[in-house]
DNA sequence: TTGACACTACGAAGTACTTCGTAATAGAGT
DNA sequence: ACTCTATTACGAAGTACTTCGTAGTGTCAA
């Protein structure tokens, strides 16, 4: 079903951002968008999307015209969490809470990240039993 | 000083994660240290630390041989930092706390983890007066 | 029907990354 | 001094990534 996709390549990231953003969208929507962050031809969104499908980053159907319509195949939070896995893997030693403290390190969190963090923490302890 | 360092490709950063554990190191022994956890040719090795020294993300001096002992321009926890900067901003949106929400929902932290993550939040809390 | 236009498919160029082979070189020991 | 070996320098091949141009094709309106 999910045979462990590629890791997106940094141009390909930049497009699912902007699918998970506008939702289903056509190459036009999403060049529209992406045009406006950074001139982009229409035909290198295209591509990229194309060779996404073939990936399996995306999945590919028949919108209304001739136009096909492109969703990403992970939910946003779930690739996200690959992602940050992959980094944590790569750089951290598979330490999360590394990665956590450089994060808190680099950039102040307001109050109101602060207590959704504690939040989390707290419903974490209670579930451990370890 | 530092005119923004260029980001580390995967196999770069991999040999540095092989110098921040060593110390400043030779060819060899970073060799030895990669060829144990993947076999790696000798001049692979070689060939990235001079492509790194080039960029700058290593410094290179003599040493006591002819071999020549390579050193990590920046510290391990401030390249941490940076590459936690870029996929925040890559696909967080620059929110460090939602990166930061998504890595505990991964990756379960031990007691110890929690206890630390809580003191640098009651730190920060503490330090913070708006 | 046919012209215009939007969309798709495909190929190709340019760059970067990774890997390794080969040749040159310098040092250490005899 | 000579040889042996470890090291360096360099080049080149193969893959992946990114970008775009061009050509083909389908759709809609006049």
């Amino acid at each position: 079903m999910d045979p462990s996709l590629p890791k997106p390549t940094p141009a390909e990231t930049e497009i699912l951002n902007v699918l998970w953003d506008l939702g289903p969208s056509t190459v036009r929507q999403a060049h529209d968008v992406l045009c406006a962050q950074r001139p982009t031809g229409y035909t290198t969104v295209l591509k990229l999307l194309q060779i996404m499908a073939d990936k399996g980053l995306v999945r590919r159907e028949d919108g209304d015209g001739r136009a096909h319509i492109y969703t990403p195949t992970l939910e946003r939070d779930l690739a996200q969490r690959q992602m940050v896995r992959d980094l944590v893997d790569r750089i951290f030693g598979g330490s999360a809470t590394q990665m956590v403290l450089q994060a808190l390190e680099e950039r102040p969190a307001s109050d109101e990240d602060i207590e959704e963090i504690r939040q989390l923490i707290d419903k974490r302890e209670k579930g451990a039993s370890a």
